[in-house]
Parts: structure tokens; sequence; C-alpha cells
DNA sequence: CCCATTTACGTCAAGGGCTGAAATAAAAAA
DNA sequence: TTTTTTATTTCAGCCCTTGACGTAAATGGG
């Protein structure tokens, strides 16, 4: 693809690294001191005066006090980040509509808007000019409500495989081929609210879930998160080394049309036994006997109808959540075994319908481990928290990740 | 797993990373000037000259003349890799056998070594004494043939999940946990013959699977391989980027226990319809008509009967090849569908008997891009070239990466 | 109340790296 | 032989980290 561009490295790029790994560490372990930061960063103790004075200057970082109950001595000033230095603008974009937010890098949300946009399909252009006066807007509501905040740029999930170069393919806005939205969207924008990031919807939950993950255990090294939903469609998101994969054409780790049974139905893809054809919305609900919801009312009522079947107890659903269950488990076998990923997650009603899948899921997975005592456990998947907003909440990662990757893009106050 | 070292950087850093730029580039395109090497890499030119007279320093490079057919001026003097300065200890290590070699970073294999080891099973100890007598015997044969030359270390390819803490796990040795096998190999060699680095024999295999195709390919950027073989087992390996990805626990990549058929057979790991019920010798023996070939001679000897009988054109092997490719076809699916990889290499019999596979794979294959014009195409899968020694071409593969990374690891002259 | 002790942090010279401009080297053309 | 052209080297300037040393700011004993 790309002519190997890998550049060359300077002085710039070692402090680059320096002040993010001090920023992380602020970050991720809360308040404490230059000398304690020094020590679990391995720099030497002039340099993290120098960083932290560099990070301070920058306002992500200001000394909060000294550190209580320590013994003799001068006492440890404890340095902290600041909330609300940076912030981002987040979105995501459906097939009608406009989420989009500001937030700040603790992933608070403000000045929520979610509109309609009612653009031709097919016609990237139109979907840029709304999209860009609704990032407009949001971002000058951001910076009104709190003056010299820095806006680390706009950060969209959109729905569809977006590649190394940004491309995005999607024929949910009706597009055929490859768009550069980004590109549209920064002609339109002109470097207002800072560089312009699209990726893909599942990766961002992928992303967003994992964090959620990570910050309930208490930090820790980086780890490795599959996930796999499921609402309007089957898909997921790979994240290793707390990174998004995407792979080269965008598509790691969607796992809708990954074959899980030889003789299974035939797919629209051209193959058979495609896991949306068994975990699909459609599937799902003509399996639980919701053929005629859906085909009368549609896809999504006949969704919320088996929502409401669980909760009732009909035999039906729960058999066909039952199935689904043992699909799903031979799926996050496959995952597993391709991955050695640390946990799988679940999403969309995946996530929702977890406790009804369970059974399924146990039946596939359980005794898995006897094989090699000390081979790779199979984790059992495990459901997202984050709901409807995953993605959006990935949004708001990807541009924490950002900005602690690269401290020295924030401008000195 | 490990307390995040992430260790800072500095100056040493930048020089490390500029040197291997340089190194890679000459070793990757041939022989070049230092202004096209510098135009090439982004390094201004002046740094250049530092760079390379650090490089002939170590003998890891050297002038070759003035490059023919130029203009006017002063001719460029062309810089070339040295080949015989550095050569590595590679081996692949089985249940039964050594296979050791001294192979320069080109990958030259020299002093070859194949001997069985009568250690008994279960015992690190012996196979770690074995081991080291051979490697010494290795290195002194390599430091003898060529005077002076820096061997980079020992790199060897075992059976079996290697975490990245380098503890092994292997039922192949009659081990019922991890094994720290390089540790009691350093202990026995005591820095002699340089670092002691071991690596999963099918995750090796893809990664000179993955050179062979690059080079071929005349270089270029750093892709994506999945590798999936078959011969005493299924297996395989992953390499992304140009690097091997084994997971945290080391079993990437790792499809023989990939469900593929939800309503298979039951397998001894716990689940159905495991890959390695249709594509292991065992099956793909027995669904031939071979079985008792297989219980009076053992697996092995039917593996080869089936390859006479594939030869022959008996139909009944034919027909276990077509079964076999289909399956083997909904399986390069799922990875596909999960990793997005560009290639997919066989390996094993499944390379050997490749042509007789093909016309299940593409009664699977065919027709697949039809969904999303623009979404990822499936790579056809290729037959590996490297046939029973793509282990040991990995193992030198991992060691000229490993020197081209860092060439401050070689000693000035 | 004062001072020694202890701990944290700031300062600064040294060492190494990259850059880019100017100088030098080496060949072909005039 | 001189000029022109192109490649490479040299060198001053700047940035970064390190580690020793000095200073700041507490506690506790006399």
């Amino acid at each position: 693809m790309r002519p190997a561009p890998e550049p060359p490295e300077s002085p710039a790029d070692v402090r680059r690294h320096n002040l993010s790994r001090v920023l992380r560490h602020l970050a991720d372990h809360g308040p404490s001191s230059r000398g304690e930061t020094a020590a679990a960063t391995g720099l030497a103790h002039g340099s993290l005066t120098a960083l932290a004075a560099d990070l301070v200057g920058r306002g992500l970082v200001r000394e909060a006090g000294s550190a209580p109950g320590g013994g003799r001595g001068r006492p440890r000033q404890r340095l902290e980040t600041v909330p609300g230095r940076v912030a981002a603008v987040a979105g995501r974009v459906t097939r009608e509509r406009l989420h989009l937010t500001a937030a700040d890098l603790a992933g608070r949300p403000d000045h929520r808007a979610d509109l309609p946009h009612a653009t031709p399909d097919g016609d990237p252009g139109a979907l840029a000019d709304a999209l860009a006066d609704a990032v407009r807007r949001t971002a000058a509501a951001a910076r009104a409500a709190r003056p010299g905040v820095h806006l680390a740029g706009t950060f969209l999930a959109v729905p569809g495989p977006v590649t190394a170069d940004g491309l995005v393919f999607s024929t949910d806005f009706g597009w055929p081929g490859p768009v550069d939205l980004a590109a549209l969207l920064r002609e339109r924008l002109g470097g207002t609210a800072g560089p312009v990031v699209l990726a893909n919807d599942a990766n961002l939950a992928a992303l967003a879930e994992y964090r959620e993950l990570t910050v309930r255990r208490g930090g820790g090294a980086p780890g490795s998160v599959a996930y796999l939903k499921a609402d309007t469609g089957v898909g997921g998101g790979l994240v290793v080394d707390g990174r998004i994969r995407a792979g080269g054409h965008g598509v790691a780790g969607e796992p809708g049309h990954m074959p899980v049974a030889l003789d299974g139905p035939p797919c629209a893809c051209g193959a058979r036994g495609c896991l949306a054809l068994y975990l699909g919305p459609e599937a799902l609900t003509d399996a639980a006997g919701l053929a005629g919801t859906r085909a009368a009312e549609g896809t999504e009522a006949a969704v919320a109808a088996l929502g409401r079947a669980l909760r009732a107890g009909e035999p039906r659903a729960l058999a066909a959540l039952d199935a689904a269950g043992e699909v799903l488990g031979a799926a996050v076998l496959a995952v597993t075994s391709l991955l050695d990923v640390d946990d799988v997650v679940l999403g969309g009603y995946l996530a929702e319908w977890h406790p009804w899948l369970e059974r399924g899921l146990e039946s596939r997975l359980a005794g898995r481990r006897a094989l090699g005592a000390g081979a790779a456990p199979v984790p059992s998947p495990l459901p997202g928290v984050l709901g409807a907003d995953a993605s959006l909440a990935g949004a708001v990662a990807l541009a924490r990740q950002t900005v602690l990757a690269d401290p020295a893009s924030v401008p000195r106050l």
C-alpha cells in the first residue's frame, strides 16, 4: 500500500515519547509526586523536573498540594492532570442521524446534539456539509463553555470499514465505493476543531469497552479484547495492546461472515453458514417465531418484541437464545483460537440478552480448558456495559489516546 | 502480566532506530549510495555519513565501489551489506530430534546437524543438556569456518506455545506445565553464542513464508500473513506488519481447535467440529480409506500412502481432498474475516497437496467478493514453498530481524 | 527556640544525536 | 587546465537525557 514512509527518529521524538510516558502515568495512576513518577517511568529525577514543567506549561498538569501523611523531610508535591484542559468533538454517524458531543478526556460528554440528517443517499458531499455544520456548532459550544480549552480534534464513528488511508466504505450510506470522508470534512472545516479522524463504529465500541474493562480492573498493562456485537447487523472489533487493530483493509475483527457451520444455509455473501445467519436480527427474531412481526412492523420492532418475549419468559424466545448462545460459543472459540485475546466482550443485543445466552455459551465453553493444562484459558464472553453509546465513548477514548500519545500537540498557555 | 515496564527513551534509542533504518534499507533494496539512502530514509546527509561510518565500523556494511553509469559529477559510492559478518545458530527441536544449523543472515545454512536426542520424556534438564551441547558444537564450527564472525544468538523453533516471558508449554515433550527452556539453556551456555530466543515452530514457519513472499514480490511495505499447516497436527501462525504475533499466551493463530461445523463430531478438547477433526492426519487418512494402513503402520505411513494415492488418482483419496478443501475454504474465510490478512499461506501436507485441495477451496471461496465491491478481497490461499524446513528458515529470519532491528548489538571491529 | 537530619526538587555541565549550511572531493565537460 | 556538477564530509547549533550537586522545606531532639 504505502511506500514504507517510516520516518527517521530525532531527539524531538524522544521528548514526545517521554512526555507521553509521564502524562499517561499521571492519567492512569492518579496524582503522584515527581519522585514517584520518575521511579515509575524509569526517568532520571532531573528529566522529570523538565518534563513536568513542560506539561504544566501546556496546562495538562498542575500541582495539587503536598502529599498527606509524609514522614520527615520536604513533603512531596503531587502532580495531577487537569480535567478540562483538552476536549474533543466526538461523533457517531448513522444512516439517518448525527450524534455529536464535546467531551473532555475523562469522558464527560457535554453539548450533546442528536439530529437527523436528511441527506440524499449516495451523496457524500451533502453528508459532509451537514456534518461540518454540526461539528462547527459543537466546537463553538465547547469553546464558549470553557474558554481556553484545547480541542484535540474531531473523532467520528462511521458504519463501515475505514482503511489505514482513511477511506470509508459504507453501503449504509449508499456509497458504492470508497469515499475519503475525512478529506471532505477537512475541506469544509479548514482546520477548525483540529484534525479529523474517522474510525469504524464497531472498532471504536471495542476500544471503549476495552478501556472500561481496564479502568474497572485498576489499570495495568495494556491487554487485548475482541468485541462482538449484533444490532442492525453483526460486527466487531479488535483491540490488541490497547490499540485498535483494523487490518490493512479496515475489516479485521469483522465476524459477520465468518462461517460457523459447514453445511449451513447459503448467505448473500456467497458463502454458507455465516455467523450473521444465526445471530443477525432477522435470523434471531425469525427463530423466535417473530417472522410475522418482522414482516409487519420491521426488524427493529421485531427485535424489541423479542426482548419483551425474553423478559416474559416465552419458550420459543428462550429456545432461540439457547441456540444462539451455542453459535456464539462456537464463534468465541474461533476468535480465541485465532487471536488469543484476554477477553471477549459482547455488544448490542448480545450484551442486553446475555443472561439468556449464557446457557448456550456455557454448553460450548465449559470444560474447554481440558486440553493442555497450561494452555490459554478460553475467556467467558462478558456483556458490554456501554450500550448504544459505546462507539461514541470509543471516539472519546480515541481522542484521549491521541492526546496522551503526543502531549506536545497541546499548545503552551 | 508484566507490570508495564515500558522504558523511557533516550538519545541512544534514536541512534538505534536510525541505524536500523539505514541497515534495513541496504538489506532490502540492495546496494545504494549515501545520498540515495538519505533520501529514502528521510535522514539528513550529514547524519548518513555518521550512520554509515558506524555500520562500516561494525563490519555490517562496506563500500562497493562507485555506481556505474553516472553522469557528470563525483560518482556515488555504493554501500552494501556484508554477507558473512553475522551468523546465528538456528535450530528446530522436535520430540525425537535436534536440527541445528549456523546460518548467515541471508539465510545460507551451514554446518548442518540433525541428530536424535534420546532424552527421557518429561525431563527438561536432559533436553537442555543435549541442546546446549549441540549448540556449542555448531557455534564452534561456525566460528572456525569464518573467523571473526559475530554470532547474533541462538534461535530455536519448539513445538508448543511460547509466552511473552519465554515459557514453553509442550505436551510433545511430555511436560505437563510451563518450562523456561530458554533459561535452562542460558545456564548451560553461559552467554556463548549470544542470547537464546525460543519461538513456536509454526509461528516461525509463518515468518519464513512471509519473508519468502515479500522477497519474491520485491520487498515493499511490511504486510501480514496467516499461516495454516497440517503435518503431525494442525497448527498455524500469524505475521502482522512483518512481526510474529503470538498473543499474550503464545497461542494466537492456532487454528487446530477452531470450530468449523456447529454439529460436527466431538473433539478431545471438549468442543465440537474442530478444524483438526477434518484436516488432521488421522481424520484425513481415514476419510481417504486408509484407516487400515494407519492402524497397521502408523499415522506417518498413512499420510505417505495418501500422498501416493493422490498421485495415482485414486477416487477415494481425491474425494477426501475435495472435502478437505471445502473445510479449509471455510477456515480461510474465518481467518480472513477476523484478521484481514494480505495472504494466507498453507504448510505441511496442505502445501504439498494443494493441487488436490484447490477444487474444494474454489467452491468455497469463488464469488466471495460479491458483497461490497470495495470490501476486502478474500485472498486465495497460497501453498508454502519452504516445506519441512520452514520453521528452521523462520529461526534464521527471526535472527535476521533481530540484528536488523538493533545493529548496535554487533560489536565494532 | 534553634539546629541537625531527612527527603524532595531544581540546576547545570557533560555526553550523545540530528540538522543544515558550508567546505571539500572527485569526476566530466569546456 | 579550468569550470561545472554532483557526492560526501565537516562543523556549529540545538535538543534531549543523565547524574552529581545544591537548595528547599519539612520533622524531631536538645
